[in-house]
DNA sequence: CGGAGCATTGAGACCGGTCAAAAACAGTGG
DNA sequence: CCACTGTTTTTGACCGGTCTCAATGCTCCG
């Protein structure tokens, strides 16, 4: 594997401070894959025998029981994905399939625990990323634990258009029903909340959303630091 | 502080392996401190100043929102808590408050990032820990998204009577409502889960519960390692 | 014995889920 | 360009779980 083939792995948290002979073993044992859509990458309860990085494409995460599915997160590139579950040599507790064509860097699990023992960079490096991760969970926590689901969509909405800043329109970056299943709602519900929304100036129109007024959007969704940061 | 004040926390994960130096170079800055019960230690929003670390008592991690409260976690000894925040030198994403009274060890924020970054078998006790904590974390997030909330009761009833191996009937660690809290239900909620799961030999007087058949329940909380470990 | 807080129970409302069907849409091949 | 097909999204009707509010019972303590 050529490091040029990998632009933005070396400028990742996760690898930036890491010397140059750890990030070269590193690379060295890892595969650079493309996948088709749909393809399943990694099956919760599985030994998490890589470590992987999404290059280009998406990653979904999720979890099945019971005859329920649901979302636990999107991953797009360039971040890593099943880290905690690497570094404590454990199964993984989520799926992860493609969403679409993907390129995909998988690095064997045991190269990463030999070298985090030995670099310190790398393992400082792990943690900040760790802590990040940690504080990102725990806000999804509280915004499904606090929050009912037409307030989750209202400011999921909201941080979208925020991220497409200035712009007075977006495209929602999944299909309605993977929207759905990432705010722990059902696709019939996130309907009828989109219907509801349009009473404070949001217009869907197949995945292009409008937000007329802003200011009262967000008034209705009582966006939180704490939750939205 | 005298290093024999402290029992146990030497020998916690978080500090087993790092340096003799760095750990009194720890314990010279932190303080010791006991605390009634009820007292708010840490308040969601403001700087994590401390880590804090439960040595005797109990800490309940709760968030406001929007006018409800939840709980997030409890901790008891000997475990530390907001590490996460305390790495990343950021806000709280959680309150904290003693539930009984309680020992608490604080240790500043920057010398535990000092001791980070020059310590590496410290980072890399930090990174076991961040791990282990995030997947906790995944888990609840699964059990709340993936169950409703009598199965969530009825798999917390089993574990605490594993915990409790052998024994017929154990204790509920903290009150009713706390528990509902914990398990994202309202008390009055959780008073009929608990006659409901009477069909399924679940047994409770008081704070004291009896499980006449385990494998009966079990069968109906549809147990799942991936959730419940 | 009385009061405070916690736990339980009941009634009603609401949110969210299920099931079924219609409508909109995308992609395909004629 | 248009029918055809399969998928996604929406809508409607209905049901069940969960929450709220209120009243009652219980227990612990002063």
């Amino acid at each position: 594997m050529r490091p040029n083939d990998l632009p933005g792995i070396r400028d990742l948290p996760l690898f930036r401070s890491m010397d140059e002979a750890s990030f070269a073993e590193l690379m060295n044992a890892a595969y650079l894959q493309k996948f088709p859509r749909q393809v399943d990458l990694i099956l919760e309860g599985e030994p998490a025998d890589f470590l992987y990085v999404v290059i280009e494409g998406c990653v979904e995460l999720f979890s099945r029981h019971a005859g329920r599915e649901t979302t636990l997160g999107m991953v797009v590139p360039v971040s890593s994905f099943i880290l905690a579950a690497v570094i404590r040599d454990a199964v993984y507790l989520m799926s992860g399939r493609t969403t679409e064509a993907s390129r995909i860097l998988m690095i064997p699990s045991e190269n990463i625990r030999a070298i985090f023992e030995k670099d310190g960079a790398f393992a400082r490096a792990i943690v900040r990323e760790l802590a990040l991760d940690f504080r990102v969970m725990i806000k999804e926590y509280k915004n499904l634990k606090l929050r009912p689901g037409i307030e989750r969509l209202a400011n999921r909405l909201l941080r979208l258009h925020d991220q497409n800043a200035a712009a007075g329109s977006f495209m929602l970056p999944y299909d309605k029903k993977t929207l759905a299943s990432i705010l722990g709602m059902t696709p019939e519900n996130l309907s009828r909340g989109f219907a509801t929304l349009r009473a404070y100036g949001v217009d869907v129109a197949g995945n292009t959303v409008t937000i007329a007024d802003v200011d009262d959007l967000r008034a209705f969704a009582k966006m939180n630091p704490l939750i939205d940061q």
